[in-house]
RNA sequence: GCCCGCGUGGCGGAACUGGCAGACGCGCAGGACUUAAAAUCCUGUUGUGGUGACACAGUACCGGUUCGAUUCCGGUCGCGGGCACCA
């Protein structure tokens, strides 16, 4: 009886000999390739067995290139600062700076049980001064290039976290962190303008190598629109107010005009008759959340009093007020055409405004119109010149001739805002800003840098607006780097996205303190070749990365502009019935006691083996017992044929070709659920031939080679039982032939009308009359009726049709 | 409301460009070994009918294209996700 399989021992045995002889190294020579992790907040509940499926998928992916011959570039880091980290620290009662470390060290052990090939000479953790010296860095280059500026305006401001919060933070009018209700503060705000980058941010996601369903968040995120301005003229008035529409096709149809109640005219165009009225809507709406102008159901507004002309036919519309039109998009005045607009037909309706259809519907006006026309196609009516025209077509034309006729232009709009970055919280970087009373907003000179975030006792969030530094006197109080005289500094801090927004650049030269990344080990190792993560980060920190990656590379830093390559986006691991892990609902399945149980391969395997690895999958323990039963036979089939001396037989090599073909095929894909299974099946395949005669050494050596990716420890531990010296991991990946694995004989189905009714063994690549001879011959009396047609696909179907 | 994606056994899931539906695993049932159990091994496992070879039905539902459809097209229902008054 040979040695049985032992996975604590084999396991031990190999973490030591790789921390001795590293098998990832980097000599110059090879060629480099970047394999990154999203990489995690130190949270105090530890990793759950679902963070452990997308650390796998990265750490089989990047062994997979190090056996093709690559210098694996393969870091892990900590996101420390932020919401996340300084909640629990509240909670807890530990500063955030002690229980950061505390959770990095924890969960620092236990992604070391993935036993992943991570160079933790690499590490970053956001919150080291030596590394946020360069989070603030770019913001003080940012600053200096006008792409940070300070604005006071209705920010979405978070209760419960009491902060002010990005737009990509707020979903579905509720924190993304929390998940309370956002309202509107009107703060002053330091605001990061990646507006300037939108048309880059969208047409570089040609570029990537993506999923379609991350690039379209995106795109749709920044929802570029493309349309007109047109000037009404107030009558009356020397004033004029510019409407933003993506139909000006429909001008003719427009009937009224609405503004947004925060218009800077709105108050302006009241009459004595209408004044009150409008100072009482506009007050009111400034009172209501986002989440109130999102969930009523009617629509309000007021009637300022003032009419304006249109342009185009000089009819005169009335001016109205109300809170379904945005301020801060556009140009927040709209042309209402109820004809050929949903929101504008109900408002219409409500308030009793005249309806004019532009466009024919099946070639004619609409009776008691109950609803919008809202296609663009039919022909133009009551458009006076334009009468007659196809509406896409003017739609496409209509912008260039208001900009002809010099009451408009031609211009695109974004759904996209600039980023609101201050935080009124303690738990992040520092803005490197010094407010000057005679100099204005001067940044801390950058050789100054890192701003260190001063040691507190009390951290808790004020909830005022201010963040707790601005109660630390001798540190606000300070003077101005530009004049000298007392200032005072800023006492905001950085989102967590800022640090996360380019750590991935730090790794390849993370102890570098003269510069955030040298040029020569920038242009040597990035960007990342490969990114792996959850897909939540779609519109947040993936799109703020592309942004500072392209900033980065207009001053020089780098010299690309898109951070990551390819991304792979993996499915969540749920509990029971989908439902997500979570300590509050008790169903958190710990990594820990499996790897002690079953070993960190079964664990990996399992984790791949669960389900398609871009899908959520739940989770069931159980499952992990076939692939350690699995392991274990495959153990007991190596340790069995090592020192048999199998001769290979024509079908040995058969199946050790199929074996490379398949696995390596379904790897490439990533459909690493299916190479899970994929071994199993060749094991049981094996093993019914070790039965039969045995199997020879070169077939088991392959399959040891293939599984070293997935199962490290094993095969390493298989490799050096087959007789070899060297790690299985610097013997290259085995080749297939496909002439070697095809079959001189095949089966073939034979169908009658379409359905199977046999199987015969015919020569692979059999002429037809052949073919269908065997299958008529196999189908005997089961064919009956006239055959009409017979239809041979070699290798594929025999198919006869009959009556 | 708009835009994506998905519906396959008791369960997780296979089926590459249309070609034997249900690979692989879990679970379950039966058997071998054992005094017994665990572990291990073997057999079976979509449903209905039949002792059986076999027959019929079957990939959410209805219809279409095709010699042939889980796969392509149209419609319906259900589930999940994104956006949500962006003019």
């Amino acid at each position: 009886m040979s040695i049985p399989y032992n996975h604590r021992a084999i396991e031990q045995k190999w973490r030591k000999n790789w921390e001795e002889h590293p098998i990832n190294v980097n000599d110059g020579k090879k060629e480099k390739y970047y394999c990154l992790d999203m990489f995690p907040y130190p949270s105090g509940n530890g990793l759950h067995v679902g963070h452990w499926r997308g650390y796998v998928i990265s750490d089989v992916w990047s062994r997979y290139k190090l056996m093709h011959g690559h210098y694996v570039i393969h870091p892990m880091g900590w996101d420390a600062f932020g919401l996340p980290a300084e909640n629990y620290a509240i909670k807890m009662g530990i500063h955030p700076s002690k229980s950061t470390a505390e959770n990095v060290k924890n969960i620092k052990r236990q992604i070391q049980e993935i036993a992943a090939i991570y160079d933790w000479d690499m590490e970053v953790n956001t919150t080291d001064p030596d590394f946020y010296k360069w989070t603030q860095w770019i913001f003080v280059k940012m600053f200096k290039k006008g792409l940070a500026y300070e604005k006071e305006m209705p920010i979405n401001w978070c209760p419960s976290c009491k902060t002010g919060l990005a737009n990509e933070e707020v979903v579905n009018g509720k924190c993304e962190r929390c998940g309370a209700d956002v309202t509107k503060k009107n703060l002053k705000q330091w605001m990061l303008k990646i507006t300037a980058y939108a048309d880059r941010l969208l047409a570089d996601l040609d570029k990537l190598d993506w999923p379609e369903k991350v690039k379209k968040m995106q795109t749709d995120w920044i929802g570029k629109s493309y349309g007109a301005e047109v000037d009404f003229k107030v009558e009356g008035k020397e004033e004029s107010i510019t409407v933003y529409t993506t139909r000006p096709d429909t001008l003719y149809g427009a009937t009224f005009m609405v503004l947004a109640p925060e218009h800077e005219l709105a108050k302006g165009l009241a009459t004595d008759e209408t004044r009150n009225a409008v100072e009482d809507y506009i007050y009111k709406s400034s009172l209501k959340s986002s989440v109130d102008r999102l969930q009523d159901k009617e629509k309000t507004g007021v009637f300022t009093g003032s009419y304006a002309i249109n342009p185009l036919n000089n009819a005169k519309v009335p001016i109205w007020l109300s809170d379904y039109v945005l301020a801060d998009y556009g140009t927040g005045a709209i042309m209402c055409v109820p004809a050929h607009d949903d929101r504008d037909f109900e408002f219409a309706k409500k308030f009793d405004l005249p309806i004019i259809q532009v466009i024919a519907k099946d070639g004619k006006e609409i009776e008691n119109m109950t609803e919008a026309y809202t296609e663009a196609s039919g022909t133009m009516i009551n458009s006076g010149e334009w009468d007659g025209m196809e509406s896409s077509v003017l739609k496409r034309e209509a912008p260039a001739m208001i900009e002809k006729r010099g009451f408009g232009k031609k211009t695109t709009n974004y759904k996209l805002r600039d980023w609101v970055f201050s935080r009124q919280r303690y738990w992040g970087e520092p803005i490197p800003i010094v407010h000057c009373k005679d100099c204005g907003a001067v940044p801390v000179p950058e050789e100054e840098l890192p701003l260190l975030l001063p040691d507190v006792d009390s951290y808790q969030p004020t909830g005022t607006g201010e963040s707790p530094l601005a109660d630390i006197e001798d540190w606000v109080n300070t003077t101005c780097p530009k004049c000298g005289k007392a200032a005072k500094r800023e006492t905001n801090t950085m989102p967590q996205w800022a640090g996360s927004s380019w750590y991935f650049l730090r790794y390849v030269d993370s102890k570098n303190d003269k510069e955030l990344v040298s040029r020569e080990k920038a242009d040597k190792y990035l960007p990342v070749d490969m990114y792996i993560g959850g897909v939540e980060h779609a519109v947040l920190h993936l799109l703020y990365s592309r942004f500072y990656t392209k900033f980065l590379c207009d001053i020089g830093v780098i010299d690309f502009d898109e951070p990551f390559t390819k991304l792979f986006n993996q499915g969540m691991i749920t509990g029971k019935n989908g439902i997500k892990m979570s300590k509050s609902k008790g169903n958190v399945v710990s990594p820990d006691d499996l790897v002690r149980d079953y070993g960190c391969d079964s664990l990996r395997l399992y984790e791949l083996f669960v389900g398609p690895p871009e899908l959520d999958s739940e989770w069931d323990d159980r499952g992990i017992e076939g692939v350690y039963r699995f392991i274990t036979r495959f153990w007991n089939l190596v340790m069995e044929n090592k020192d048999k001396n199998v001769p290979e037989t024509k079908e040995l090599v058969k199946a050790r070709h199929k074996l490379v073909y398949d696995i390596t095929n379904r790897l490439e894909s990533f459909s690493l659920n299916t190479v899970i299974s994929g071994f199993m099946e060749h094991n049981n395949k094996l093993i019914d031939m070790s039965r039969k005669g045995g199997v020879d050494k070169k077939t088991l050596e392959v399959f040891v080679q293939l599984l070293a990716p997935f199962a490290p420890h094993i095969s390493e531990e298989l490799w050096e039982e087959l007789g070899h010296k060297e790690s299985v991991f610097h013997c290259g990946w085995p080749e297939y032939d496909e002439k070697a694995m095809e079959e001189e004989e095949i089966e073939i189905a034979v169908q009658v009308n379409g359905k199977t009714r046999a199987v015969v063994t015919i020569p692979k690549d059999a002429a037809k009359e052949e073919a269908v001879a065997k299958g008529k011959e196999a189908l005997g009396d089961k064919l009956t009726g006239n055959i009409i047609k017979e239809i041979y696909v070699p290798g594929k179907i025999i198919n006869i049709v009959a009556k």
